[in-house]
DNA sequence: GATCTCCGTTCAAAATCCGAACTCAAGTTC
DNA sequence: GAACTTGAGTTCGGATTTTGAACGGAGATC
């Protein structure tokens, strides 16, 4: 299978990667989630080259993850801003973080704290069922197929 | 910034994809995470070159992801087999596939359903504080710098 | 002893990635 | 108005990765 191949497989994981599975992708996803909007400031933060920043904004924004928007007129400059199906990837960078805080971390605890605004406390993102609200682990979970199990996706 | 040196960057984001942010390493849990632990069943899986199958288990190994072991003597085979560690990251994996079944499921719905063995139901995952349990947005979350904000980790 | 399975390794060709330089358009400084 | 600066890319040659296909070897099967 080639890389490009990915978005047409029956599988949801296949499918994401085929948009963030890219090697730099999560990281400007990252940094976006951090308010990170113009590409010299992806860029310089990343320290990667221009062209797959280029690349990979525009990837971005073609499958509507970023909004590509003008911010000033004279010269006309744009921003990347995410869209509410980039928001909706705030999960996967949380799940990321959790566990890099929890076995990459010194003893000096983790590079960044989270407060949730809701109740105030510095958290860490925990997983639970939609349905019973009782945390998920692996091995808590059985899966079968469903009924989208087909191939091809007419995206949008 | 080369892709070797994120390991050193003070960010949970950082480390983690250090470790599972190469391109077909996802992939390869997945797999996993669905009961796969023979080289030739990963290897036939994915389609992908044998040599990137070696040197991702490898990887993965060397950083305690999964654990090889020996199913059978003469001649020795070994299986791979998700650590704890690599348990840790069901959450990684259950939140791509959330954005997958949200987005780029059909009509028919997502391909793979899951079952939560706690309740019995179809489920997907919904991220919770884990100081007041409500649901977490991008929105409700603050972050700053915390202790660990230093260059370099020596990994376990 | 010929063939098969499982698990890799090796190697050349193809694709991708990277750094550095270049472009362009508009402000700003002097 | 000449020289600089800034933001946002594009271009291009060389370095790195990925791929496909062949090879190896250790036992099992026929």
């Amino acid at each position: 299978m080639k890389w490009d191949e990915l978005a047409q497989e029956p599988c949801s994981v296949a499918r994401s990667l085929a948009v963030i599975g890219d090697r730099w992708t999560l990281m400007i996803l990252r940094d976006a989630f951090l308010g990170v909007r113009r590409f010299e400031a992806f860029q310089t933060r990343l320290g990667i080259s221009r062209s797959i920043v280029t690349e990979r904004l525009n990837l971005l924004v073609a499958e509507g993850v970023l909004e590509r928007r003008p911010y000033q007129d004279r010269p006309v400059r744009h921003e990347y801003r995410l869209t509410d199906k980039g928001l909706d990837l705030h999960p996967v960078i949380m799940a990321i973080v959790d566990w890099g805080d929890r076995h990459y971390a010194g003893e000096t605890g983790p590079p960044i704290l989270r407060r949730h605004k809701g109740c105030g406390c510095d958290f860490h993102a925990v997983q639970v069922c939609s349905e019973c609200g009782d945390p998920v682990t692996a091995r808590d979970v059985e899966a079968r197929p469903g009924l989208g199990a087909a191939r091809l996706r007419s995206p949008t």
